[in-house]
DNA sequence: AAGAGGATGAACT
DNA sequence: GTTCATCCTCTTG
């Protein structure tokens, strides 16, 4: 039972090479999850831009090729889950073409379809922020995996994708600053490659 | 073959 | 604000 609200983002879209870009442009739309006859759904309010292979923070810093960091490399529109600490599973969107190592980690979302089932997998009883807010809460309300890294969310029977419902996000409505928990990346800790939605409730505060 | 450390979150004080 | 859970991936020997 796809339930195809909106327009599903195309290869067109993701194969796009300015993966900064691309991390503004992904606020807004919803991201979907379909398996076991449940579907998810949420809009995406804060993201960040992984960029090899001059970004340290990226897991293929100096295009670093790996069995886990492969998939980076695949040409855009594939999911890159990645286990973090042993426990929080971290979504990211591959982009841009073939060889070209660039991701897109989403980090929050607003709860759109299926709340109950949300509240479920996080064994909470009120919708907050504390819900879907933050990659690794995020990714366990949606109910995404590492078993999903590598599949497609171009396929009309993929269990993950992302569509477009017209929610607009104006340029000015976009808060960048630096990515967190990077510390070790040096200069490229400063890049202002975090975006948010300005003034969601469903993102932490802008410092 | 083994060890260190990490794109975090939750539960504490 | 601090602490720690917990396991996969990469590096080194």
């Amino acid at each position: 039972m796809a339930q195809l609200i909106g327009k599903r983002l195309t290869k067109s879209f993701y194969i796009q090479e300015d993966v900064v870009q691309l991390s503004k442009d992904l606020l807004g739309k919803v991201l979907v999850t379909n398996f076991d006859n449940q579907v998810t759904a949420g809009k995406i309010v804060e993201t960040e831009a992984y960029r090899a292979p001059d970004d340290k923070a990226c897991h293929a810093y100096q295009n670093l090729c790996t069995n886990r960091t492969k998939i980076m490399f695949e040409e855009g529109g594939i999911a890159y889950v990645y286990l973090c600490y042993g426990i929080h599973h971290l979504f990211n969107v591959v982009t841009a073409k073939k060889g070209m190592a660039h991701a897109i980690l989403i980090r929050a979302i607003e709860p759109l379809d299926n709340l109950e089932l949300m509240l479920s997998r996080r064994s909470k009883s009120k919708a907050n922020r504390q819900l879907t807010g933050g990659p690794g809460v995020m990714s366990k309300a949606l109910g995404i995996t590492t078993k999903f890294t590598g599949v497609t969310l171009l396929s009309k029977d993929s269990p993950i994708w992302i569509e477009d419902r017209g929610f607009n996000v104006a340029e000015e409505n976009i808060i960048a600053s630096p990515r967190v928990g990077v510390d070790y990346a040096e200069e490229c800790a400063l890049w202002d490659w975090r975006f948010r939605i300005k003034d969601s409730k469903w993102t932490s505060p802008a410092k």
